[in-house]
DNA sequence: CTTGAAAAATACCAACCGGTATGTATATCT
DNA sequence: AGATATACATACCGGTTGGTATTTTTCAAG
């Protein structure tokens, strides 16, 4: 491999992807070399610790994912669809990093690792901290469209809706890896963001078909 | 110490203590022998492994602590008392159980320890789904409760209902563990719940004095 | 070409961790 | 009291981990 910047990239997803399914202190610096095809001589050149990895990681995932995340909450796309957009984004990583048969649900990579250091590993705690801001901002900008239109049934404070929908997703999908279960995490995830924004029922299903 | 099911007790309960503020990978066998004042030899007398240890621990842990649960959600209690009484339990455990001004929030560690392992600690896994569903139990006969007495504006299965105010509440944790925030966790927990629950607005704010 | 710096490979280390082997008190039973 | 099993201590081992030192390769500028 003759490309830094392409082995720098291909050492911060590699990180990305086996965090998925795995633990923090699981992933070994090793580990990530070896799925990366580069050796640890590689790694060090591009990053001066485990910790820096993660957090460059994190922020790289983070990125990319951009985009995707900015099409969803658009402005321009009605409240509602962007709640079906951020479920189905969610449903869709599924797909996207899991084993099948094997480790079915995935959490959020990101912020679970801030979850699995201790102060310690405070760069990794404070990226976990800086995104999931930054995923709460854009649930704001949907909850706020939604309260806009006034679907929502009982008023709330349109950041702490947002957080709180934030907080029930990682939970739920925590409890989808632990018990290795994604029909579970299908079938409460649209359940369980409309209880908590209280969404009328005549705008909960649509996108059922 | 002379006294065998003494120091095993005090085993069990150092490893909960230490797993209550750090994740399951960082709390070495050495760590939780240190902190019960026992050496390596009589920890390995009494434990075959470090998963051992855990699994033991968090039966323990849950045991001693199912009298509480169960005076909670006694069906003499009413359900909106055991809603209540759940709650306070919960804030209860973040006082008992955190460092002032280090470590402000502690998840449940039972079921948190189950999404930091591989497969490879599959004991831990299955002892984090095996107490969870009892959570869940416990849980269920509350909403039931609140069901049966009409407090809930939005019908919905009782079981998906408990579960998901489980997926909650353990995400609100989590929450509270990165960004080290427990005014955040007191404040959202029960209107998170009261959400889910979609129980009726006059029912909500008993026991605010 | 030469050269020089970046990029990557090899080999390695100290620290740590789970676990073991072995030795020694202490209690219990006969 | 002697024998025996339990409870615990000490010391250590093999493997792994994050990290480093050193060498080799690559590649572009001069």
């Amino acid at each position: 491999m003759r490309n830094a910047a392409e082995t720098r990239i291909k050492l911060l997803e590699t990180a990305m992807e086996l965090l998925a399914t795995r633990s923090y202190h699981d992933v070994g610096v090793s580990d990530v070399c070896k799925h990366a095809g580069v050796t640890k001589g590689a790694f060090y050149h591009h990053f001066d610790s485990k910790a820096e990895l993660f957090a460059a990681a994190a922020r790289h995932h983070w990125e990319k994912g951009k985009d995707e995340l900015r099409a969803i909450f658009s402005p321009d796309v009605p409240p509602l669809d962007q709640l079906n957009g951020y479920i189905e984004l969610i449903c869709n990583k599924q797909e996207r990093y899991t084993v099948p048969g094997e480790n079915e649900v995935c959490v959020c990579p990101i912020f679970t690792a801030g979850g699995q250091v201790g102060p310690e590993d405070e760069p990794i705690q404070a990226c976990s901290r800086e995104l999931a801001e930054e995923q709460i901002k854009y649930l704001s900008s949907m909850v706020r469209g939604l309260k806009g239109e006034g679907m929502l049934d009982q008023d709330g404070d349109v950041t702490t809706l947002a957080r709180m929908i934030f907080q029930y997703v990682h939970g739920l999908l925590t409890y989808g890896q632990v018990f290795n279960d994604l029909d579970t995490v299908r079938s409460d995830i649209r359940n369980g963001i409309c209880r908590i924004l209280n969404l009328q029922c005549k705008f909960r299903d649509l996108e059922k078909n």
